[in-house]
DNA sequence: CCCTGATTCGC
DNA sequence: GCGAATCAGG
């Protein structure tokens, strides 16, 4: 038989959106389709005008994937604009400089700006106003991003002495 | 570093 | 149409 590549048949295009329409991530369906990158699920969800489950507010992120690799361009490449100062907003007095560790930290959002999909690690002290909620991208089916499920599943065995108090921090 | 989706473009 | 490479961001 000439069963070419599993291409995308009906019936795994369907599942793809349903999938997708289900809040899977790209490489969960990737997965769970198999014989596909997560990539090919990504450019099939476009092509199929699936893209942009989540309503951004105003375009706020029109950055993405641009090919530097035509060098054609490369060198006219303009530096432009250069961050001079970064605003270094002083958010948690309590939170010591010891974050150098590699605590990522990374989105911090506030209860309304929480989302399903976002990771609800607190930080910060709840009965102050700059209680935030980390807001990473949580796992699926997980209430944390993949750096806070970490600590917050720790294999017993491993936490066993070196439990230094994970304060929610 | 792990992940996420977005985009471009050679095939 | 397809998806690897690449990008930006969490």
């Amino acid at each position: 038989m000439m069963d070419a590549g599993p291409s995308w048949t009906k019936e795994r295009v369907e599942l793809l959106k349903r999938l997708w329409s289900d809040g899977r991530s790209a490489s969960q369906i990737a997965a769970e389709i198999g014989g596909v990158s997560r990539n090919a699920v990504i450019g099939k969800v476009h092509r199929l005008g699936l893209a942009g489950r989540v309503v951004k507010a105003n375009g706020a992120s029109p950055a993405a994937g641009r090919r530097p690799r035509s060098d054609a361009d490369s060198a006219a490449e303009t530096p432009s604009v250069l961050a001079p100062a970064p605003p270094a907003l002083a958010l948690f007095q309590s939170a010591p400089p010891s974050a150098a560790s590699g605590l990522p930290e990374s989105s911090r959002v506030t209860i309304m700006e929480l989302r399903e999909f976002m990771c609800r690690w607190p930080m910060g002290d709840p009965s102050t106003p700059d209680f935030r909620f980390c807001g990473d991208r949580a796992i699926a089916g997980l209430p944390y991003c993949t750096h806070h499920s970490r600590i917050a599943y720790q294999p017993a065995a491993e936490r066993k002495r070196d439990r230094k108090v994970v304060g929610f921090r």
